[in-house]
RNA sequence: GGCAGCAUAGCUCAGUUGGUUAGAGCGACGGUCUCAUAAUCCGUAGGUCACAGGUUCAAUUCCCGUUGCUGCUACCA
């Protein structure tokens, strides 16, 4: 079994504004990668956080008159608090603002000043003070005048910034993507990046004046250090051990280089170019995969504040569940490509799948054990049923290897579906044999052979879909009278067949999935 | 504008290295069983595989064009 060290994060998200549904998204996704590999036996670490510097943070802290440090505190806590009802796994929250993180972003700007990569510069072009921004000529209209503030014309402005020195790395970067085809996935997101870098890369300025919220660059503290620069070492801060001492080489020596950054395709490129690039200055190894995922619309239109029709993940959480919320997003939306959300199709889906396909799938079975075989899990039987048993259990048995493919490429969907084929083939097996039938005709060996095959094919299933129904999962080990604990899995070995013991005791039958009900009013 | 991608049943998608009746799930409709969460299982869905050309004995699958949609086209994050 492969042992490596796993370290995977999701993106560090934006401490402007409380979580929407396209922060639940990828945490989901990187939850049930986590677990998938806990259960595999690599040591894994799973980070999250929150980038809590720039001006946009510092604004919307100004507005509500607080401090930045102030704003982020309380928002931070409800990024925590849906982590807990979506059950996210997470190892490492990593803030921004962590003053750890700031020894760590220290070291490393330094190590990329001295291989000669940042220096200072003018930025040049026009300035909207109303946005304080500079603005491109082409995006301005008439006059140059800003197209939000049409009252006033940008003014020019040239300004001291410091730069990183991009463009050096253009042919090393090229190089990367060709040495490594896997770095960017999916491949459309490479193409998209491969097609920007070929046009030319320009350096970009990594500080700003002007602007407190966040840290002072280390060799001219008059500048902040640009946002991006800093969050994107939040990644490599969040390898510190509690108690390390806030050095580049502590965090380094355990989990470096990081597995996966599962990003929205949005900030793919900051991601798969900056990020590599900073990584080679400072002389590091890069992360082995940057995957982009696609973007979530609802009922095919975008989400937007200003439309109104954002999905709020706590109210979904909260008349869902997490399993059900989970499921859908895993199990219906190709992950890397743009996905949608119909409240009705999530219902739909989510009581096929999970209570129509699997959860009655076991609770008839068990049900059927409690009437014909004594409460107890029935002998395998003597194979007189081999040739309806045995597509099952072959399919059982190779859907550890299947399915764990398909966790290793993010295909979710595909290990869904795998799971669903021989959750199916299990209802149709029940259907075939017919016990109730059996059992009027005395013929227990018959039965309990059915039986066997459906509980121990039904405990593998359930056992695979752990990682992205860990509530369900649980629920449907302790129906078999298993152990399972959410925070620590069984191992690998449970994918294998022949986990159930004959004569073993079951409890009582009880449903481990209520059908859904659509509880809000279709808009 | 430039570059790239996509366009298959009501919905979400598979698929065809070009070749008899184009598939799955969901939804809908009909039927069956009775162990079960009115669940399961079976059957039905008559889709010009976006549109118009070309190559070929043969194209939904290759090529060209048209239309539509999407993404990227750098310093908001």
């Amino acid at each position: 079994m492969n042992l490596e060290h796993v370290a995977l994060t999701t993106p560090l998200y934006y401490a402007n504004d409380i979580p929407h549904i396209g922060s639940a998204y990828p945490t989901i996704a990187a939850d049930a990668l986590a677990r998938f590999y806990r259960m595999r036996g690599n040591p894994t670490l799973f980070i999250t956080g929150t980038d809590e510097h720039g001006l946009k943070i510092q604004r919307t802290a100004e507005k509500l008159n607080r401090t930045a440090q102030e704003h982020c505190d309380r928002i931070v806590p409800q990024f925590k608090d849906l982590w807990q009802q979506l059950n996210i796994s997470y190892d490492r929250f990593s803030r921004t603002s962590d003053p750890r993180h700031q020894s760590i972003v220290n070291e490393f700007f330094q190590r990329v000043y001295d291989a000669g990569d940042i220096y200072l510069s003018q930025q040049q072009g026009l300035y909207c003070v109303a946005c304080e921004e500079f603005k491109e000529e082409r995006e301005l209209l008439a006059d140059h005048h800003c197209p939000i503030h049409t009252a006033t014309a940008c003014e020019w402005r040239d300004e001291a910034n410091y730069f990183f020195r991009l463009s050096k790395y253009q042919a090393r970067l090229e190089q990367l993507y060709v040495d490594r085809p896997d770095f960017i996935q999916p491949e459309t997101r490479r193409n998209e990046v491969l097609g920007f870098v070929a046009q030319g890369l320009n350096d970009f300025s990594i500080s700003r004046i002007n602007l407190e919220c966040g840290f002072p660059v280390p060799i001219d503290p008059n500048h902040t250090l640009y946002v991006w620069f800093d969050a994107l070492l939040g990644y490599i801060t969040a390898l510190l051990d509690p108690d390390d001492e806030p050095t580049l080489e502590n965090a380094l020596k355990h989990w470096y280089p990081i597995q996966l950054h599962l990003i929205g395709k949005d900030i793919l490129r900051f991601h798969a170019v900056y990020w590599p690039a900073m990584l080679m200055s400072a002389q590091l190894e890069i992360t082995k995969c940057v995957f982009g995922h696609g973007l979530l619309t609802k009922d095919g239109i975008k989400m937007g504040k200003t439309l109104g029709n954002v999905i709020d993940p706590f109210d979904l959480v909260g008349r869902y569940g997490a399993d059900a919320v989970r499921y859908y997003f895993l199990r219906e939306i190709e992950f890397g490509r743009d996905g949608d959300f119909n409240e009705e199709r999530f219902v739909s889906i989510v009581n096929a799948d999970l209570a129509n396909s699997l959860g009655n799938l076991l609770n008839r079975s068990l049900g059927m054990v409690h009437k014909y075989c004594n409460h107890v899990v029935p002998s395998s039987g003597s194979g007189k049923l081999a040739s309806l048993t045995d597509p099952v259990i072959d399919s059982a048995r190779g859907l550890g290897d299947r399915v764990a493919t398909a966790y290793s490429n993010l295909a979710f969907r595909q290990v869904c579906e795998e799971i669903l084929n021989l959750v199916w083939s299990c209802n149709k097996l029940i259907d075939d044999v017919a016990p109730w039938k059996l059992f009027k005709s005395g013929e227990q060996d018959s039965i309990d052979e059915s039986l066997y095959t459906v509980l121990e094919a039904a405990r593998i299933a359930a056992y695979l879909l752990s990682p992205i129904t860990p509530r369900l999962s649980a629920l449907v080990y302790s129906q078999l009278g298993l152990e399972f604990l959410e925070s620590s899995p069984p191992d690998w070995e449970q994918a294998k067949w022949g986990i159930l013991i004959e004569g073993q005791p079951l409890p009582q039958p009880n449903p481990i999935f209520q059908r859904l009900e659509v509880t809000s009013v279709i808009k």
